[in-house]
DNA sequence: AACACCTATGTTACACGTAACATTTTGTTG
DNA sequence: CAACAAAATGTTACGTGTAACATAGGTGTT
């Protein structure tokens, strides 16, 4: 293997000192003008790349923010760090990405490993997290965002929504839309899944209704979506309405309805969760519930660099709400 | 902000040198079980956290992975990191991950950070690369897999499928099936569409056939793949079948016939690119052509290794083909 | 001419895990 | 128990960009 250019290379050169060359990339107005260009030539002859690997050795600043995400072909997590580079971008951070599958045991993992580098903030998309992460973050002591949720045990700050007061809303919408017999639809059964799910008991129980959930261990996902409106008409005896997990699960349920020839929302109102595009190119349009994915990321990443600029923060919880995305699948 | 714990402090603690704590981490079977339980308890105690910068100022390897890909919300991108974790974990390598938005531009940004870090190897999953990115990757000396495609100017390996072949392929099955005015639907026209066309268009000369495209420089999408089949009908004389660019433009066409009371595939055959999940909620079955992404991913990273590990690659080139969905919108 | 001040560049030390080699301790065998 | 092997631990040096401080040379002011 080719050994590197390092600065001292390019310092050797020139007959400079490295210390010279380290200003041209950092701070080039420090350096004369006949410098910079004999410099320029050189960096641009030897190729040189830049090497992190001794400032992050310093206890220096790495101007890295390290980013869990749960997974990689979710809209919401797209979004979510569209936002977050935002920020970074502008205020010239990296990020250093990696996902966990929604396993906890697989973020300790990818937490250590983007410790390891010595990030200076970290943003987490899930609440649930094993107790060594806890503790690595801990020790770290670094400033950690938690998005997309209000978590019980905040690790330090949060930006996020209320997911079930958010189904709750959704829910309590649809009974105002004159349905009575609206079955849940969930898929794997993780934390949010369950808070939707209470916000959608609560809902029913205040105006006097039963809940009912038909629910599968699996990945949500158009299939599945089907498969849930399927078993619930095959188990309950009427249902007028489904409050989807996620828009997933709704567009599948959605196309299942044009299949079997079902009306949407005359026989079945729909209401989906997170607002996807793809709610929005059926026929009728996906009613949704819309979370700010792109404004979490934004908020979390500001936030972020400003504690880590040290400035002390206004609050350490951020409730960013929902909305609904103007649909036709609910009335 | 606390600082971290480091080896030293964990090694001054029980009067040993840090080499040997050192090594407890990295072979524990050469330390000594007495001090193995030692070292344990003050490792968990002081919750120390691995700090890779010294190692990756040696010339040793950081068995770490940079890996770029287009779009955090594509599943064929994240089937296709899966499949590489799958060898990396095996291996234990980590991955350093990121993504590009499909602009060579912002690639080249992300190259440059990755290679900062002094990763052993890259995946990329574009062949469009800017000259810089190119010279950068040289310069490194580390070896690179492209994937996905089978780029004009490789930069070093490539793993992927030849989207001309498989276009190519596609049609001539659908003209097999008894369709002669068969339209390519395409959105977004980058590389990819484009070698798609030319395998359509191969597949219709062949056969004495006239190709006929409909096109939109927009994201593909289901309401794009709506617009386009009704231009198709409203432009040509007789249309019997569709081949799309991908499933997003298909799904979108089917549902187009179905509300237009179409008949796939007796009226008008369907074929779709890329085989997600979405074209299997289809009412008939969405036939689409399977791209391996996760063989893919198994096959780069596994390539990769061996060549960071030393071994000399049987071939620089792997096509690893395609296949088709268990579909009925064909015939 | 003396002084303050600025600009450009240099000098030194540092961060900390690990490879390579050295030394000490323990175990084994004739 | 001497002698040697093996296991366990220690010692030294290294990599490379940067903070902090030092110095050289130049400019301007009184």
């Amino acid at each position: 293997m080719t050994n590197r250019a390092s600065l001292q290379d390019i310092a050797d050169q020139l007959g400079i000192t490295k210390m010279t060359v380290s200003r041209y990339f950092r701070s080039p107005e420090k350096v004369a003008p006949a410098t910079r260009e004999k410099i320029a030539q050189a960096v641009k002859h030897s190729g040189y790349i830049h090497n992190r690997a001794p400032a992050l050795m310093s206890r220096a600043l790495s101007r890295t923010i390290g980013v869990v995400i749960p997974s990689l072909s979710n809209q919401v997590f797209s979004a979510l760090v569209d936002g977050i580079e935002t920020i970074t971008n502008a205020e010239s951070f990296d990020i250093l990405l990696a996902h966990s599958g929604y396993d906890p045991k697989v973020e300790e993992r990818k937490i250590e490993m983007l410790l390891s580098y010595q990030v200076d903030g970290m943003i987490l998309c899930e609440t649930e997290h094993t107790d060594r992460s806890r503790a690595m973050l801990k020790q770290a002591g670094i400033p950690v965002v938690e998005c997309m949720e209000l978590p019980e045990a905040p690790i330090d700050m949060v930006v996020g929504l209320d997911h079930k007061a958010a189904a709750f809303n959704a829910v309590t919408r649809m009974i105002a839309s004159n349905k009575q017999h609206i079955v849940y639809l969930a898929a794997r059964l993780d934390r949010r899944t369950m808070l939707r799910q209470q916000g959608y008991e609560q809902a029913m129980w205040e105006a006097g209704l039963t809940p009912q959930t038909v629910a599968t261990p699996f990945q949500s996902s158009f299939s599945q979506g089907m498969k849930l409106l399927q078993q619930a008409l095959d188990t309950f005896d009427r249902v007028d309405g489904i409050f989807c997990t996620n828009d997933d699960l709704a567009v599948g349920a959605m196309q299942f309805c044009k299949n079997e020839g079902i009306r949407v929302p005359d026989d079945l109102a729909v209401m989906g969760y997170n607002g996807l595009d793809i709610g929005l190119t059926m026929q009728p349009k996906l009613t949704s519930v819309v979370t700010p994915r792109q404004a979490i990321g934004i908020k979390s990443a500001r936030l972020l660099i400003d504690v880590i600029n040290g400035k002390a923060p206004s609050d350490k919880l951020f409730d960013l709400g929902f909305s609904y995305t103007a649909g036709e699948s609910l009335s």
